[in-house]
DNA sequence: TGCCGGAATGTTAACGCTACCGCATACTCC
DNA sequence: GGAGTATGCGGTAGCGTTAACATTCCGGCA
């Protein structure tokens, strides 16, 4: 019913080629307008009188008419073309990834691919992706962090911007939060629930995340005036499996903590599955709290207590970000290197009590 | 520099707006042929010599063209906008789910839309999705199986396919696996194994997988000679806390099984976790096995044996199958109403072992 | 009255690619 | 040997949109 009126509506005379869509010009007639001054409506442009204006949008509304990308891509030699490179993070950490960035990478006309990449970016690969007509890269840590990343990307002319690394390489945009901070006020949430003994996994040494984590971890220790103790700390991985090898040797041990801070929540998943192996029920027993707020936090139980790292906003900051990197880049200027810091939250939920005395 | 040799190479001299970028007719000129014969090699349509073809693609290799989307898109008048809902599901699912989706609709030279959608698809989230310029839907369960859904979508002329329904509402094309073959294979493994009591846990009623699933346990049991015992059958809904009380009520039970068989991953993580709080090492005091083999299942300790759904081809074929669905839409006729199979997998890995002796 | 300037709108020509048609050349078949 | 018929390639005309320039309109001011 519809698509015959819409057909009707444009008058099928013309020979051509025809793709039965909805065009600019569609609704110009129907407005009485050219369409210019559609696309400047559409476009939020100044010079079009008020009445014209919510004429059009009137019909545009009506007619249920929207642009064609494709044609607003080419149109606007805006046809960027973006590539996500992903190693292997855990699955919900890389599917919010994904939908920030598509989310962004669509609003801003921009083509996004998405690539695997295991180990590291080697020129190999730089080169397949400047052949693939890439023009900027998405890098999740740890690639990131890579070293002479920043060397090789230059000399490819390859913009890029890393998304939550904590330290970015100079000279490269990133958009991250403030890991110490947020690590440091967990810290002290934990102290203000009576801890004193807090066991701290961290996540993996290539990623500078991890040392500002357990910065921040070991900064709030101090503030509150409690000595730190080695046996208090695991080295680990962000993943579920070195969470699990962690959380056993700290409780393992014979005066084992009562709260334990884990770097990720894969690895604070972990930690709660041994506490109960252990017997150990969380949160009466045992704290365990967790960093990132994957969709794995509330779907846990207990549901965890967790630092809120918002991936998806990080990650459309990020589009927004190469996109001038790649025109400033394409126009012979130096890149802006931006750095962007997002607001964290420490996220309530129920796997952190307070201490029981005994 | 070599951004420099580019504009060179072109010319510079016509006015007008000018991308920078690389285009057909550079790769033609430097073969000394015209861009549609570069155009015709690039798409591998007949009608050029070898010799030509071969000089083509040793010129595009060298310069590192990579044709425009936008304008390929808009040429071919192929710029059909898909739109992916998603509900909830387990977030490797979902990233799975997206990347498949991804990786198709560029091939395609199709856009995508992803939106997520609580509850029910109504006619006023089609409405929106119509005026936002979707042709046509992918819609992963629950939603496909909504009843009402297939009359509510052709009233608004909204194609769609369905995918991972095991049973597909008439009319629509879909994309699934044969889930109780599966469960079937899966079970009968089990029972090989020598396990004669086996846990079953469902998956969410409104999702006929999860009924196919329970269908192929039964089977299997039946096929051995095995009488199912009602004891053994724990109602769940997919998600990790589900899973967390069904394992309870089966291992709390007083003859419990010696295997559990959980109608997804997200369940078998729960079905392992509550094994360890009982004190049962996992496979040697109890088997797990799970469904899916999302990202979860090969992180988890021990991996879980599972069957394989290969999420992201099926993303794919999805894809392609809606395509073909639009564009008969758009040429007035019937939906083709295709309907998938394709092969599932049995995935040994570390959570399954014989019966022990007692 | 006539002319100027700026606001509102229109016209034209790209953007980079492919569909469609046309034109040669070579090859087959009575 | 002339009529068909493949094969290899090029020319032209769009696809739907927007940038850049052109035009109209109208109030105000000398």
């Amino acid at each position: 019913m519809r698509s015959s009126s819409r057909v009707e509506a444009r008058g099928r005379a013309r020979g051509g080629r025809q793709t039965g869509a909805l065009t600019i010009e569609d609704v110009a007639r129907v407005c009485g307008v050219s369409a210019m001054t559609v696309s400047r409506v559409l476009n939020d442009q100044p010079r079009v009188s008020t009445a014209t204006r919510e004429r059009v949008l009137a019909a545009v509304a009506k007619l249920g008419y929207s642009p064609n990308r494709a044609a607003q891509a080419l149109a606007s030699a805006g046809a960027r073309r973006l590539c996500l490179i992903y190693t292997n993070p855990s699955a919900s950490y890389l599917s919010e990834l994904l939908l920030g960035t598509l989310q962004q990478t669509h609003l801003e006309h921009a083509q996004l691919l998405v690539e695997p990449c295991e180990d590291e970016l080697d020129a190999v690969a730089v080169k397949r992706l400047v052949a693939d007509g890439v023009e900027g890269l998405l890098l999740p840590p740890p690639l990131c962090e890579q070293p002479g990343l920043t060397a090789l990307l230059s000399r490819h002319g390859m913009p890029a911007v890393a998304i939550a690394a904590s330290c970015p390489p100079k000279g490269m945009s990133s958009v991250h939060i403030d890991d110490r901070s947020a690590a440091r006020e967990m810290t002290a949430y934990l102290l203000s629930l009576g801890h004193r003994r807090i066991g701290f996994i961290t996540g993996s040494a290539d990623q500078t995340a991890s040392h500002e984590r357990l910065t921040g971890y070991r900064e709030a220790l101090a503030q509150a005036g409690v000595k730190f103790e080695r046996a208090w700390l695991r080295r680990a991985k962000f993943t579920y499996r070195s969470g699990l090898k962690a959380a056993e040797q700290l409780l393992s041990s014979l005066r084992p903590p009562t709260a334990i801070f884990a770097s990720n929540d894969d690895m604070a998943a972990a930690t709660i599955a041994v506490a109960h192996r252990h017997g150990l029920p969380v949160p009466s027993a045992l704290t365990v709290v967790g960093f990132d707020d994957t969709a794995l936090a509330s779907t846990l139980s207990p549901a965890l207590t967790t630092v809120r790292q918002p991936i998806a906003e990080m990650a459309k900051k990020a589009v927004s970000q190469l996109l001038v990197e790649i025109r400033r880049h394409q126009s012979g200027q130096p890149p802006a290197a931006l750095e962007e810091t997002v607001p964290h939250q420490l996220i309530h939920r129920d796997s952190a009590a307070a201490r029981t005395m005994k």
